[in-house]
DNA sequence: TGTACATCAGTGAACGCGCGTTCACTGATGTAC
DNA sequence: TGTACATCAGTGAACGCGCGTTCACTGATGTAC
């Protein structure tokens, strides 16, 4: 009874929600963040502006929606890469890295939380965010376990790696980093030099 | 003939450039870059809706100023950071962090590109950024001087230590860490972690 | 299988709002004589 | 020192716009008989 194909009346949809996000997805691609109005996701979904409230009680939910597809996304980009590389921090923050540069405006959503909703978020965005996080941590836990990681606290580890790979992202996608010497390498030579310095550490050897 | 005292007609305002900034600075504080319109400025500088344009041809202008006096601000910070401990990258990195908690809205401005201009900004903006950066990377000069820090590449060293104290303040600002076991901790000491682990390295040694 | 009907996902017009920006204006200022 | 005047930083009303949201409605759907 639910899950209806697409192909239907055209006055009923049949899968409006899942064609809002989509179309909030394209969106932020294509116009960004700043000018993604619940209008003009109805529009780019080819329905009138009030439809979208017959599934997302206002603006905040739909965004919220679509961030929370993103972080799945995000999730997955970084199991495929434990998948392929188990227990490699720098794999992890690599293929991070590249969900941030192709989506940019939906990860600068994802992590713009007074758009996202006022007050708490909701508890499904806050699991599909702890979700793609545990995949970081399940990285490091593999690496200390085969012993490449040294065995610090994994909290720390996981929230400095973050922090690392979340830092490189933004300064690339708000263009900090679009001047020298910094504009002549690719995104993920910038991203492994940080790496190297994460991994060796900076501080003169006794 | 210019530097007009800000007592005067009322009518003629004397300082209203700067003024303004004050106001858009204020409003970031206390109603969030959001909500922040080139009227709401001018109300809060207690100026009619028009007057900001006698000193900035647009809104972007406006905002692009404010920044601009943030990332003074950021570079007056790290520059009394760097005198009282030359060389220290964790004391530079912890100045930095306290800067971005104690003004986020602003931070977030500072970063925030496509709000600040269209186009290419404007180059005095640009050259306040490249100022506070400077701050960091002769820190960093003079910690490798002093035989602290490893003489990797300066370049490199600059980019993981700014991405690293980046990263962690957008995540604190945008409520990222509002959770266990993070939000257990202060800002400060969260940073701290990541800084250890910077310095250290997480590799397994030898 | 065929028909009557309740459901509810969509429509489209309308609302009030705050926005950035413009315009003709006003009146305080500092300068020239 | 005193007055006429050009300058230009402010005013306040107005503009057109797109926004989020509401409402009474319409018509396709699936279900009960």
């Amino acid at each position: 009874m639910p899950k209806r194909p697409a192909r239907k009346s055209a006055y009923h949809h049949g899968d409006l929600r899942n064609a809002l996000i989509q179309a909030g997805t394209r969106l932020l691609r294509h116009v960004g963040l700043d000018d993604l109005s619940l209008r003009r996701v109805a529009k780019e979904a080819k329905v009138s502006p009030a439809a979208p409230y017959r599934h997302f009680p206002d603006k905040h939910a739909l965004l919220a929606a679509i961030s929370e597809r993103g972080f799945h996304s995000l999730h997955a980009r970084l199991e495929a890469a434990r998948a392929a590389s188990p227990g490699d921090l720098d794999a992890s923050g690599q293929a991070y890295l590249a969900f941030a540069l192709a989506e940019p405006e939906t990860y600068r959503l994802m992590f713009t939380k007074n758009v996202l909703c006022e007050g708490e978020p909701p508890e499904s965005l806050q699991e599909a965010g702890r979700q793609a996080f545990q995949s970081l941590v399940a990285t490091i836990a593999e690496g200390q376990a085969s012993g490449r990681i040294a065995r610090r606290d994994a909290d720390q580890l996981a929230l400095g790696a973050w922090a690392l790979v979340h830092g490189v992202a933004m300064l690339i996608i708000d263009g900090a980093l679009d001047r020298e010497p910094y504009n002549q390498l690719p995104p993920g030579h910038l991203l492994s030099a940080c790496q190297a310095i994460f991994r060796e550490g900076w501080r003169t050897l006794p």
